[in-house]
DNA sequence: TATTGGATCGCC
DNA sequence: GCGATCCAATAG
């Protein structure tokens, strides 16, 4: 088998580490949905890190509920939720059971399955098909019948297809009020198809 | 039971 | 810059 072509699904040992490193990790990675026997796949440039009970601008401040229970549970499953009343955005969990953590998929570039993102999202162009939380989710079909699906199983899952990555960026993490001295977001340098 | 505001997006 | 649109979280 040729290296260029090794598409290795991630275990879950990779989600189950401290979710900066996991955060910095996904970037250059591939987010695999496998749904209505259609294959979409997109090449992860944007995340960021919600961890634990004292960050603020985490669903899990000040424990859990039914919305954010996932975020409690076993590290590789997907955390989704609504926001905005019409918008989904997609969380791969972290860290040891009990403790609410995890990454939020920013922004990706469209791989597979081109033409079904951009029927989803309504004829747009490439750049802006998969540029922000929202927008991946709509043109993957993600929502929250997705909820607690496990990133070891067949629908939904990250691969690692080598390449470089590219130089990493950070910052302070985007559409929060509190907890904004952590640099907590993580980006592909100078990639085009990065969040606003 | 009522109120408030959000890890966003797209149009004005 | 602002409205959409719904539901989780909180207060009463």
């Amino acid at each position: 088998m040729q290296v260029a072509t090794m598409r290795k699904k991630l275990t879950r040992a990779f989600y189950d580490r401290p979710t900066l490193q996991v955060a910095r990790g996904l970037l250059g990675k591939y987010l695999v949905l496998r749904k209505n026997g259609r294959l979409l796949s997109g090449r992860i440039v944007e995340t960021e890190a919600y961890i634990g009970l004292r960050d603020p601008a985490s669903h899990a401040f000040k424990g859990m509920t039914p919305r954010n229970e996932v975020m409690f549970g076993e590290s590789g499953h997907a955390y989704v939720y609504l926001t905005y009343g019409m918008h989904h955005c997609l969380n791969l969990v972290t860290e040891r059971k009990g403790y609410p953590a995890a990454v939020l998929i920013r922004a990706l570039e469209p791989v597979d399955g081109v033409e079904w993102m951009i029927e989803r999202r309504g004829g747009r162009k490439l750049t802006d098909l998969t540029n922000g939380p929202a927008k991946l989710c709509q043109a993957f079909g993600i929502d929250r019948g997705m909820n607690g699906a496990d990133l070891c199983g067949h629908s939904i899952y990250v691969q690692d297809r080598g390449g470089p990555v590219g130089r990493v960026g950070r910052s302070s993490r985007i559409g929060i009020s509190e907890g904004k001295e952590k640099l907590w977001r993580f980006f592909v340098d100078e990639n085009q198809f990065l969040s606003g």
